[in-house]
DNA sequence: ATGCAAAGTTGCGTTTACTGCAAGCTTTCG
DNA sequence: CGAAAGCTTGCAGTAAACGCAACTTTGCAT
């Protein structure tokens, strides 16, 4: 198994895994995801039924397959942080950087969810799972649990405001200027973050 | 057709309902959300299982019966309130108020909830439909778009506030003091969105 | 009160997501 | 090369959800 050359295996299943993504994305695109059957989707992808359910645990994270890697990312990001960097710096900077990432795909793919309450549930759930990283991260800046009120507060916001530069870039009209827009809404998030925190740094923990 | 009188037909569907509800909670309770069918739910309240369809729109959404009455409480309370009044005082005074709502059997609901990935998923979309509620009326307040940024951050930290306090209460070691602890957190939420709305009010908005 | 219309209930058949199992094929490695 | 491990597939089965048509109950007007 040395790490650098992947086996043929390894290459054919990846291979496998795309297929089966990038028929779905196509089908669900262009028919509407409920429309789709995963028999369609087995069908385009040349696998048998059965083999779609061994790649994926269900229809619907067929259609979010590549949201796995941003979570790592985002947890080595966080997990690497140098000692002493706020979280709050990290998450700007790991918005920022990943905003090129929100390409043609995601944009197809915010077009099948934003109409389907179904699929705005999944995708919450997938956020909040993001959350989770999150609110480990800030609870260790402030010195608290993941589930104390400050850390799921300020974790809530992050969470907000990434969604809210999601959905921004979205709609922008103007696709040029829109990237010094995104960093705009991040920047005031955070502002609002900071403002946030300080309000309640004094604050007593009766609880 | 006097309103003050429900007639027969009005009481019976209303009985019924109350019954497939009631009955699916506790078969959830005694068995888990996966292990009970619809048919079972509908054996254990004297109906079919297309009456139990007819009803709800689906096996989740008997769970989270009565959610809707709730977002009715709210939307009132919000469209209803003083012109002038801000929306961070109606929410406040909602939450509040509505602590003792929190009772058995939302107790019962949480603990078949917290265990499941697709629950948890299903009780944040209820949440985020609440939040579109608060994000009207915070951006009434603000004179912004309910999707402008600052409205959609102010909502999810309302969102998580109010979570954690829901949470916090069910984890309470100590019952009777749980109260003065949950209004201390819904007091430090909405200190912390006053500290953020204050350091980004003087904000520039540049998208 | 009686009969008619509207509303509610039910059974039946169908589709579709999803799972377990066992048999067959492919890659890997000794 | 040949055994072992890993993948793919077909088959059979379960359960949620929907549409339809028949049947029953309720409300209402005469």
């Amino acid at each position: 198994m040395h790490e650098g050359e992947a086996g043929l295996r390894e290459r054919k299943k990846r291979r496998t895994r795309e297929q089966i993504a990038a028929a779905a994305l196509e089908l669900f695109s262009a028919r509407g995801y409920h429309a789709t059957t995963v028999a369609d989707i087995a069908a385009a992808a040349e696998v048998s039924e059965r083999t779609v359910f061994s790649y994926f645990p269900s229809k619907e994270d067929v259609l979010f397959a590549d949201h796995l890697s941003l979570e790592q990312g985002l947890a080595e990001a966080l997990d690497g942080r140098p000692p002493g960097t706020p979280a709050l710096d990290v998450l700007r900077e790991f918005v920022v950087e990943n905003l090129s990432r929100f390409d043609e795909q995601a944009r197809i793919r915010w077009q099948i969810v934003r109409g389907d309450e179904l699929l705005l549930a999944h995708q919450r759930a997938r956020q909040a799972a993001l959350g989770e990283l999150i609110a480990r991260a800030i609870a260790a800046d402030l010195g608290e649990r993941p589930d104390d009120l400050r850390p799921q507060l300020v974790t809530a916001a992050v969470i907000a405001a990434f969604t809210a530069t999601y959905e921004h870039r979205f709609r922008a009209r103007s696709r040029t200027a829109s990237r010094a827009q995104a960093v705009a809404v991040v920047d005031e998030a955070i502002e609002f973050l900071r403002g946030g925190l300080d309000a309640i740094r004094a604050y007593p923990r009766p609880y």
